[in-house]
DNA sequence: TCTTCATATCCACATTTATAGATATATTGA
DNA sequence: TCAATATATCTATAAATGTGGATATGAAGA
């Protein structure tokens, strides 16, 4: 299984990590919630930025920006559906994290 | 086994992490390397401060600086042996990190 | 087409972090 | 006691990061 091979990457990984909100990010995506605005339906994956926003407290380009965070570093993905853009956590690169950190920390 | 509990903690552990000096200097600790500036014995455990600066080519209250942000995040421990400080690294502490990253991030 | 809405990007500002020179503290050895 | 040495702390400065308001982009629906 590939690791998380360079130090530069493995620096982006833990500077995303790095952040009480970001953390908290992770945390929501993990239990995806409730869809986006109550518009959309309940058995999408991941969460919409909309609703960081609500569950964060923060303003929308601060939500941005840190989402911006989390995919420069491989942990998170985004697809954009419709007018939305859905982030979900991205289990195979945080496993590999895991595992780094294991092994060659 | 106790894991990185509070999200301060984390955070503090993960910002220690998110920088390529700390992380060589991690690097370095593993490997022990030799004994501070040829003049203590061999079978010493850990790296005086002296070795880190001429390992790493920065100045010295840089590699004090970053010894204490390894410290405080609880990834390194420091014992002062005559007038050198000896680092190495606190293995539980990384075990207990890895192990949260691989449970609960 | 026009309006609304979701999100990214731009901009400015505040806070944090990194860095290095200077100084202070403490230990060793003469 | 004095000089040399190792390291922490102080100070100043530069660079990076976090934040939020404003604007731009692009999709959806009327």
């Amino acid at each position: 299984m590939k690791k998380y091979g360079s130090e530069e990457e493995r620096v982006l990984a833990f500077k995303a990590l790095s952040d009480a909100k970001r953390l908290q990010i992770l945390e929501l995506l993990k239990a995806r919630g409730e869809s986006c605005c109550s518009l959309v339906a309940r058995d999408e994956t991941g969460l919409c930025a909309c609703d960081l926003e609500d569950a964060l407290g923060v303003s929308q380009s601060v939500v941005s920006h840190h989402m911006d965070a989390l995919c420069r570093a491989g942990l998170v993905l985004r697809e954009k559906r419709g007018r939305w853009m859905y982030y979900s956590r991205n289990e195979p690169a945080l496993a590999r994290l895991a595992e780094t950190v294991a092994k060659e920390i």
